[in-house]
DNA sequence: TATGAATGAGAATTCATTCAT
DNA sequence: GATGAATGAATTCTCATTCAT
């Protein structure tokens, strides 16, 4: 991959990001990557290697983009649940945002590419850290359950996945009021 | 004659589960599906019009299963909490035990194939019914938050979901102890 | 070829005329054949070696039917003109009658079937003879053109086919009228 | 860039010409086309939507070449007799010469093809009326048979391919001299 | 470098034929 | 003998990738 021209690297990217929206990523063919792209099909192995690279470069960049605009406020000085809601509802609000980022996550995390690269499945990991930190900062001031951080963790993104979907299904309307309903839920969980 | 063997549709929908649980539902090529059932090619169309009315009938099938297994013992007089907690705790262990079904339940509803298919669209809806109507038990009885059914499903649906994977890819362990744990996270959260 | 049933025999050859008839030959498969003839697709195998050999045996059949119900009544008595007139008006009426049989034999005429079947394409051969002698008459006798027969055969056979598909398609009426007028064509297309 | 190669269109016509030729319109697969043709299996969807679409197409160019070679030097003030003899023999040694388009036509007719396709069954009608505007001259002057258009064209159609086929099939041989007895037969058939 | 035509392996599906019942 | 389920070769078509321009 030769970074001739990284605008054309984004078109492809955010081309590709409105296929998986539209059919999912079964429905991302290369030829429908150049068209969304408006640019001729061979040009994409100009800036990939194949298919795969495409969607694999792609995986990295949302989740660069994701932790980016995550936890920039924050500092270590707040107390452990303003941090966490501050952060929390930066999540949400850029998932709700940026329907389309997260779809694609999960698209490829639930399909064999995720499996097929070991380098993103430890940037996942690694992603998660700052959260498994603010949890161990809550469980040492004996707010926060003193239970298994997976656990823990698996309520926080599983919940906040399935609130994502609701309401970019327009089954839940999204305002202040319905995400600090949410948000308390959330809290409730992990609460000691 | 050979009559229609029956037994063969189990062979088919048993291959598809193990093919999309190695490599997703784009993992299914009829071939494939064939290969595993160690049968014929041809045969799945006798007793199936295409692959998409297999995906769709295993769909089907796999909600069928899990709704059996589900809320068999549960009668209206006990408390909420603990009918609560023992349809919970079955549908967790049912998942657990049968991860390939929830896996294709869950690759099938991202996937285009939900979207064309208003039948399973609707049955999905329907197997929600007996939970919602637990929530509104449990709201009438202040026991429970006040707030949207389908965020308070949102949480326990998507927590169960991702508490299922780390406990599928062993990054967490099944133990009753730790079941226990994860039941009251997801009491708490609902708790008024 | 075990001769078991005759009528059966009947069943399916009927039936290939009537799937014939309505999507060509090449609409032709043995499970179409067997379910219109209300039969199971493997009894076919046991009147027939093949699909090529039930296709063979059904032109050799048509060919019979059709030579049966022309000559009858014709002696050498008649004057030519008569004779090839009472002839030609058989033929006629006998092919918008059994319109199947006489579409179907034009199929397999233009189909390589014909081409891989010797035997046939004597026989058709053949079941011209009767037609050439008549021609042979008129020409000793000075009505008829002193040419090849051939041609004057395909200027019959060529005319008498298009009129029939006319007639079929309703695109000409059948009566004594018209067919008397396009036997007068057909005459005056042979007369000396 | 390579750019799409109009040639190649009339590379997979004649291919698709030869193997009709060779083992009827049942003969063509597209592998048989694309091998036929020197060239990619996949490169015929460049070029066609579908086997259908090719076959379509291939008809309506063989139908514009049959009546660019037709009534080219044909002109109103000839007699009718003289035009039609022009026209016949154009005809006819067109066919002759291009023995695979007329068969190819033939074989299309007769074929589910024709009957899907409103277009090319239009096409086929419009291009009779130069003939029928013909015959309606020669009624007028009373030179040819007062009888409906459609009976005095079976006999000019039918005859004309039946003869063509003798031709081919080399139990006739082509000559000026027998040429001009085949129309002595045709024009005695309309004549008054 | 950018393009999209060309390629052929692989997908879903059909169907003549076989064979267990 | 009759049946129709089972089979796998063959068919149409798609698509990642290459390559001539």
């Amino acid at each position: 991959m030769k970074p001739k021209d990284e605008n054309k690297i984004a078109q492809f990217f955010q081309a590709t990001l409105q296929i998986v929206a539209r059919h999912g990523l079964v429905g991302v063919s290369m030829a429908a990557v150049a068209k969304e792209a408006g640019l001729g099909a061979g040009t994409i192995y100009t800036y990939f290697e194949s298919k795969e690279d495409l969607i694999h470069a792609l995986y990295r960049e949302t989740k660069k983009c994701t932790s980016i605009n995550l936890c920039s406020q924050a500092t270590e000085s707040i107390p452990v649940k303003l941090l966490f809601k501050e952060i929390w509802m930066n999540f949400l609000r850029y998932r709700i945002e940026n329907y389309e980022e997260g779809f694609f996550q999960h698209q490829y995390i639930v399909s064999p590419y995720m499996n097929e690269n070991e380098e993103n499945r430890m940037l996942t990991q690694r992603m998660l850290e700052p959260v498994f930190i603010i949890l161990e900062r809550g469980k040492n001031e004996g707010i926060i359950k003193n239970v298994d951080n997976k656990l823990l963790f698996a309520q926080i993104s599983g919940f906040a996945s399935a609130l994502v979907d609701e309401i970019h299904a327009k089954r839940l309307v999204e305002s202040e009021f319905m995400l600090n309903d949410a948000f308390a839920i959330c809290w409730d969980a992990l609460k000691a």
